[in-house]
DNA sequence: CGGTTCCTTGACCAGTTTCAATGCCCGTGG
DNA sequence: CCACGGGCATTGAAACTGGTCAAGGAACCG
């Protein structure tokens, strides 16, 4: 994707669990990763904590700032990152280019979100892991970071306990199982997936249609009818 | 908020359980609610549900088809609906009032979803339930909808459990459980909040900031000390 | 090489789900 | 006017996924 070159202010680099934005914090700057990851996180008066957003290289981080909004939720690094930073303009010198940019980003984290929701709210362990397995390797892939079938994937398992809702004794134990199954092979920071079709399926996901066929009516919600 | 009177296009009307969008479509207009509730749900084979967002009166469904995108998910009429369709200009002709009307619409939705990851992934039952209230109280406070402690709430048990990732049996022992706790009253699709404060502690929502004093830091991840 | 972080394993527990059945409410039609 | 039927709410008992607590071991880093 052609990035925004025009606004780029010089760059920035973070070390691990550095903060890249804090709460209720005006970013200047938008940060374009150019390597690293990093995530968006909340954590609870008891410890608790949910990881919301993952950002890999060439995500922005985050368009929505790009209206002046403060950041609602704070921003780690995972690893060492190196970013370009893209100036936040006032309301009159926004391009349409610019709009553009960032609109497509905002519109590809909503929909990100939405599978989330759609994983935490409705799939049991496995088929998180799986989804969040999938989805990290086909972000990796389309910035160029893959290869075969592997990818690098520096989270621990807390990490992948905070960003599936799991606890991280559950995910241990998943992971193990998923092993077993041969559906993937993780050591030392790095993922290989033998067979990706297999994942995707363990994934549920992308959602494949249910047959017209063989679907009965009485096994879908009957009020969805469409009127 | 002053709205897009500018692209108006006429008004359409959609029945209970009518589909405002399908999977896959490409929509021509973008819908202000007037009146009614929407959701937007993700549908799996085995007919596990999933709702990933709800419409009501005052919201844009959905600014991100403004740039011309294909809707990810099907959109149904929870109630009868009126709307007022928005054009959805083609890219030259977008003016910097469209963009940024519609792009405060989709930050707003990616603050709701995030909120709602961190409850699908880490609170309890009764936590996502009062959440769910207490954010439809606010929604239809702000668009003058709730009255004195109360507001319309067209949801029936299967929807909130829907919403919540819970089953419809468990939503229901949970609101009778919140009901003789006295933290709301529930009955003909119509809510009382009769304490807000209390509902919103049982929410944890908004989560108030963790004392500084008292929150020891063995009890917080140790490894968002900052780099 | 010492300390910290992370991974692994076991035993036990709890919140939530599943299955199943009953009853209510309400719109429809005889 | 009342019987019927469908969707929805309610309840109980049993099962299960995933959580909690606890401890040992491996890997990593300065």
């Amino acid at each position: 994707m052609a990035s925004l070159a025009v606004a780029a202010a010089g760059s920035a680099h973070f070390r691990p669990h550095q903060y890249l934005a804090r709460e209720n914090e005006r970013p200047e700057a938008i940060f374009r990763i150019d390597e690293g990851w990093a995530y968006r996180f909340h954590l609870f008066g008891d410890g608790r904590r949910q990881i919301t957003a993952l950002f890999l290289p060439g995500d922005y981080c985050e368009p929505q700032w790009g209206l002046g909004q403060c950041a609602t939720q704070p921003i780690v690094a995972i690893t060492a990152m190196s970013t370009t930073r893209i100036a936040c303009p006032p309301a009159g010198e926004r391009s349409n280019e610019y709009y553009q940019h960032l609109w497509t980003a905002l519109v590809k984290t909503i929909e990100r979100q939405a599978d989330w929701l759609v994983s935490l709210g409705r799939k049991s362990a496995r088929e998180r892991i799986a989804q969040l397995l999938c989805e990290i390797y086909d972000r990796m892939h389309d910035s160029g970071r893959a290869y075969a079938q592997q990818c690098a994937l520096p989270l621990t398992q807390l990490d992948i306990a905070d960003i599936t809702g799991l606890t991280p004794v559950h995910v241990n134990r998943t992971l193990q199982a998923m092993r077993l199954a041969g559906l993937i092979c993780l050591q030392s920071k790095w993922l290989t997936i033998p067979d990706m079709d297999a994942l995707r399926r363990a994934a549920r996901w992308p959602t494949p249609a249910p047959d017209p066929v063989s679907s009965k009516a009485e096994q879908l919600p009957n009020h969805l009818d469409g009127g």
